[in-house]
RNA sequence: GGCCCUAUGGUCAAGUGGUUAAGACGUCGCCCUCUCAAGGCGAAGUCAGGGGUUCAAUUCCCCUUAGGGCUACCA
């Protein structure tokens, strides 16, 4: 049998959307499961939408979820290049050949008229078609015009009549009538390939067994098996995924909020969130287990499994998803990826990172169990390497006003104080014998201490807080606090 | 407009010619509790509408509707 051949082909005009990148990773778990290869194509054959970068920022996202190719840019692999600018030679031969053999033509006609002609139909409430008119210009007149320097563009011949069917391994079999086609361009006339013809001519070119792509190319593939066969080249097989839609139903795009891989990133969200939350969308598992290993996914990974139907994402669900890893990845791996966060928040400095490395790692872990995100993590520690600037509103509110509170923390403060060692069981208990004696329920001391200590109404146990935190600066801002009572 | 795809709770989604139509997120209660998370328990909420076929349709067929895609010298 031969090798499984999948390919992701996308046009570096933006960054990697979620919905490429779960194309990708399906492409991906595919080869995968079948010991095949993934390629990785980069369709840049539109040079007035290139973007700057695009191409490194999607071969970074991909890098960062972990889907790696197996030829590709800077990869390298025997079917090169993996550029379809570079790729131009093939495409004007293979189409030359075509005109040459009669099933393609050179067409001279001017994008105006061409405009002109599709308006006048649509008046009419006619469907648009070339009328084929260059079809019957003489070889002579087309060598004269081309020595004249004209730029004409290369147009397949389509048959008039007939029906194409696609064989989909998601869809089924689904129908075409060639009627609804005209001779569509397949050179454009700056000498670039159209996309139809430059991804099936690179598709049997690098061998590719599997097409899997979006569902917004379904419609385009009747096109694409025209000019397969007017090539003379085998047909791959096809699938076409469900597409991945904005919460308002329509197509992802910048007015949603993040779309792209690399703003889930920068919010804090892990790639084996992505992954998993990915797969769930358009495919699910036999049995009910949702949070899955990538390798997990791979097990259970078929085409049979994929959905029909468009998904509309849920940021709600990716975030309790996150959540989840959050809590469950090693804790040196969480600690190294929230501190660029906390970098960027302006907590701590590159050298704190190296020289601190152990306290940042225990507050991470003491911080995460409460959050969702490593943007949240980064939050969630300011307390820890910032003074108290301000107490929360509704704390004070609820916790400070009490009569006796600022006696209550100096007393607390006192017995913290006398402690020469300062740990968990020790704070804990100094404290709890205060509750016992005052006959006070242990919220009455322990949310004044908290906002107190954090300045939030919320954090981790307040006696991993203070632990943390160390004696000097609990002292410190336990009389601050009582200061700041005392005052108002 | 033409052609194509799709249609199970708010979202993801399992499922079948006869089921009390799974499960997850979210929501709402309750429990636990030093707060917040987490966790535990429970609840509300779905087969788009209309026709067929059938003893029986959520399931099969048709129409309508809705959403999406293609209809470019975009990919």
């Amino acid at each position: 049998m031969e090798q499984v051949r999948v390919r992701f082909a996308p046009s570096p005009t933006g960054y990697l959307h979620i919905g490429g990148a779960r194309t990708a990773l399906f492409n991906w778990l595919f080869a995968q499961k079948n010991g095949g290869k993934f390629i990785l194509r980069i369709e840049d054959t539109d040079t007035a939408r290139l973007k700057e970068d695009s191409v490194s920022q999607i071969l970074t996202s991909l890098r960062w979820l972990g889907i790696n190719w197996d030829e590709g840019p800077e990869q390298g692999g025997e079917y090169g290049p993996y550029y379809q600018s570079e790729r131009q030679e093939l495409y004007l031969a293979e189409a030359e050949r075509l005109v040459n053999e009669g099933k393609a033509y050179y067409c001279f006609c001017q994008p105006d008229e061409l405009e002109a002609e599709r308006e006048k139909q649509r008046q009419l409430g006619k469907p648009y078609r070339y009328t084929g008119k260059c079809t019957a210009i003489e070889p002579a007149e087309v060598e004269r015009r081309l020595q004249q320097g004209q730029k004409p563009v290369i147009r397949l011949k389509v048959p008039p009549t007939g029906t194409i069917i696609v064989n989909d391994l998601i869809h089924g079999s689904v129908r075409f009538q060639n009627e609804q086609l005209d001779d569509f361009v397949i050179i454009k006339s700056n000498g670039m390939p159209a996309y139809n013809f430059a991804c099936v001519v690179d598709d049997y070119a690098m061998k590719i067994t599997h097409v899997m792509r979006a569902e917004e190319h379904l419609s385009n593939t009747p096109k694409q098996i025209h000019i397969y066969q007017a090539l003379g080249y085998s047909l791959p097989a096809f699938a076409h995924m469900p597409m991945i839609l904005a919460p308002d139903r329509s197509k992802l795009s910048k007015r949603h909020g993040a779309t792209s891989v690399e703003e889930f990133r920068g919010q804090g969200f892990l790639a084996p969130t992505i992954i998993n939350y990915l797969a769930l969308l358009g495919w699910s598992p036999k049995n009910e287990q949702e949070v899955l290993s990538i390798n997990e996914i791979l097990a259970e990974f078929t085409l049979e499994n994929v959905s029909k139907k468009a998904a509309v994402y849920d940021v709600k669900k990716l975030t309790w998803m996150n959540g989840l890893y959050l809590n469950s990845i090693d804790i040196d791996e969480i600690s190294g990826q929230a501190i660029p966060f906390m970098i960027s928040q302006g907590l701590i400095s590159n050298i704190d990172a190296k020289d601190n490395y152990d306290y940042i790692k225990k507050i991470v872990a003491a911080v995460r169990e409460r959050v969702k995100t490593l943007a949240e993590v980064a939050d969630a520690a300011q307390y820890f390497f910032k003074d108290v600037e301000y107490y929360d509103a509704k704390g004070i509110d609820k916790y400070f006003k009490k009569e006796g509170t600022a006696e209550l923390l100096a007393e607390g403060s006192k017995r913290l104080k006398q402690l020469t060692d300062f740990n968990l069981e020790t704070t804990e208990r100094v404290y709890r014998e205060l509750i016992e004696e005052k006959n006070i329920k242990g919220g009455d001391i322990i949310h004044p201490t908290r906002l107190a200590l954090t300045g939030k109404t919320m954090s981790p146990g307040l006696f991993d807080v203070m632990v943390l935190l160390g004696k000097e600066t609990c002292l410190k801002r336990l009389a601050a606090a009582i200061r700041y009572i005392d005052e108002r």
